[in-house]
DNA sequence: TGAGCATATGTCAGACATGACATATCGTCA
DNA sequence: TGACGATATGTCATGTCTGACATATGCTCA
């Protein structure tokens, strides 16, 4: 996906199940970002159910607060490796992620 | 992972199924690789079943064939982002790229 | 053997992602 | 209301990924 179109669905304030349809997104971005989407989702999940703050993560992740607000708000700066990697850190399995990417969570 | 153990990975020629074995690995980065190489293991598995080449492939990516060539064998400068994106590009869906990673293919 | 096509490997300039910092916004409690 | 903790947003230097190119290796056929 270029840049360009990344930044139009951030100024939008897009959500899942409306990106595709205000956007001019061929298939194949629409199912990329819905699957950061869902990435992001979980990592949220993952860390509410915790109840863990965006800091306390950030430090397990050896990262920082606003990047983890990013990765949750599946920003376009984040990479999928970089939502994997932390899911993974955070004790999800391959497995889970497998699922996560395939299930069609809204 | 660090670049140095993935360079160690590289050197020493590693498949699925042996390289945690071999190397120091953490378990997150056990996964990653698998994962990784799951997606690599599945682009070729679509090219050769379409009876592609890699330079044709390189063509519908926007790409060069040695590009693909590394993305086939998950070389390190190789991105899950760019693999996912690859996938799509080349027809498989979201749901697929889900079941690909969550496999355990060996 | 060697020509020809396919794939692999090494390298690099330019593009992009990352952690970190500063600062803004939100929510809640006194 | 204001103070405080949590989350969000903007920016930037540094490091990583990307496509492209050159070149090497592999494979098949005549």
């Amino acid at each position: 996906m270029r840049a360009t179109k990344r930044n139009k669905l951030e100024a939008a304030g897009w959500r899942v199940g409306d990106a595709a349809d205000l956007l001019d997104l061929s298939p194949e971005e629409t199912a990329f970002v819905a699957l950061k989407l869902a990435l992001a989702d979980h990592l949220r999940k993952i860390r509410t159910q915790h109840r863990w703050t965006q800091s306390a993560v950030a430090k397990r992740l050896d990262s920082s607060q606003s990047r983890v607000a990013k990765m949750e708000a599946a920003d376009p700066s984040v990479s999928i490796d970089l939502l994997v990697r932390a899911l993974l850190t955070l004790g999800a399995s391959r497995k889970d992620v497998g699922r996560v990417i395939a299930s069609h969570a809204a």
